[in-house]
DNA sequence: CCCGGGATGCTATTTTTGTCGCATTGTGCT
DNA sequence: AGCACAATGCGACAAAAATAGCATCCCGGG
């Protein structure tokens, strides 16, 4: 056996999510500027046939903007996002939104900026009264 | 087509990352219990094969607990909900950290009760000082 | 010592994914 | 009209995932 790699894995994420994902992140997209979204540039016709399964399971629409078609996420971005969140605070958060705030908080993602940070407490201020 | 469905797309979880989900959350879990832990229980031997093929693969791994197999994630849990509430920042909340606790604070995922409130809100006077 | 229950080790099979290549069709240009 | 180009509609396949069934093995009880 060459197996001897620690470092990659095999990805687990497959195309069908990856593709979903780049949809909720352009919200809406054509064929190419779904392959282009990838680093590892996938054939056209690839992605292409995907899109067409995702279509068929339903998890995928289309609209035809002039000839080319646009593709977009059959459920809505905001509603897809908040089970998305619900699924990974139940999973690595045990359910607590608390951990969540100070893992982001905490940098764990990215630099907070003071003026984000001031917006921030603001919010939490006003989420407070209306409790 | 029959296919007139738009309520219920077919899952696009498949085994593998739902068996990494109960992994994450449970930290570490014999196979069993992964079993028990899905809505449609699976069988123990697909579970069980499933689970073989992650470890081949170098996503989980596994200690033998007396007789038992106990399965744990190969990257521990809070590097891979870094990258897992990274990607999701990403993906859904355009790469902004406030539009995420907004999300969370606006009762988005789960309600929060007004002492979470307010260990959140010290968090974020400690946080924002630090900076 | 023999047996049953609980677990694991394989292996086989069926679906689903993931990838492409090629024919076709629609547009705008010359 | 004839063409080059860009996109789409299918169909073919290999690879990976999902699901099961069966042979074993280990330990504690009768």
């Amino acid at each position: 056996m060459t197996e001897m790699k620690k470092t990659k894995p095999t990805p687990l994420a497959r195309r069908e999510r990856q593709i979903m994902d780049v949809l909720y992140k352009l919200e809406r997209a054509t064929v190419g500027e779904v392959v282009a979204a990838f680093p590892d540039q996938p054939h056209y016709s690839t992605v292409r046939a995907q899109l067409r399964v995702l279509e068929e399971k339903g998890h995928v629409r289309h609209e035809e903007h002039g000839l080319r078609y646009v593709y977009f996420p059959a459920v809505p971005r905001d509603v897809a996002r908040r089970s998305a969140l619900r699924h990974l605070v139940e999973t690595f958060f045990d359910g607590s939104t608390e951990k969540v705030v100070a893992a982001l908080l905490g940098g764990e993602v990215s630099r907070i900026s003071p003026e984000e940070m001031d917006r921030l407490a603001r919010l939490i201020a006003k989420s407070g009264k209306e409790s």
